[in-house]
DNA sequence: TCGATAGTTCGATATTTTTCGAATTTTGGC
DNA sequence: GCCAAAATTCGAAAAATATCGAACTATCGA
């Protein structure tokens, strides 16, 4: 399988993160894998099609919120919490003040 | 004149801030205002036309990041910074934290 | 009132993102 | 090897954003 691109915790770029999180369905998938952790695809779509679904998580991986790795058949994402609280202190924190609102 | 549209604090959206941010020019001026505190719309414009740098001014005014006001026949665009720390705290150290990478 | 300056608005085009079905890949189980 | 499940990739079409010139508006000063 051809390894996804995941930008190492140094090269993670503020605009690339702050348009990953600018979408509602994104947004909303950060924070649930911030308070539910690890999660596969599946768990986290709502009713749409697999293709836009990959599309997104592809969105957040290249931006570097999350890593995905495979476990079985599933491919499970995770929030690269460390990576992101040491190159942007305070943003998750941020990303999750708000989340009920 | 007509009024530009300038959500009250508390209506201020995270993922129209985001959006607003996302974008490299707009993430410049909103980092020089920090720093630098009010300016006309012309001291921020690199060459680019006035209407490109009209727009993005707009979408960081709808946003909720900044505030214009007139003075004399320049209008001075200022950060909304109480209200955005009042709204989500951490966000602007955050956006400054890693103004020179 | 006329001119100059600073921005805004409009409208048209270009670029980027999003969406989603169909085909493909990867992995595990039988 | 074959089938099913989970997700990715491809390709095309739709939607949202950005860009920029031209026309317009507001304000000041002479």
């Amino acid at each position: 399988m051809r390894h996804a691109r995941l930008p190492a915790s140094e090269h993670i770029a503020l605009e690339d993160v702050f348009h990953a999180l600018s979408d509602p369905f994104r947004l909303g998938v950060v924070r649930r894998l911030a308070v539910e952790g690890e999660q596969s695809c599946q768990a986290l779509e709502g009713d749409r099609p697999k293709s836009s679904v990959s599309h997104h998580f592809r969105v957040l991986r290249e931006a570097g919120l999350i890593r995905t790795r495979n476990e079985g058949v599933t491919r499970m994402n995770a929030l690269r919490r460390d990576d992101i609280e040491q190159r942007f202190p305070g943003l998750l924190d941020c990303v999750m003040s708000r989340a009920n609102d």
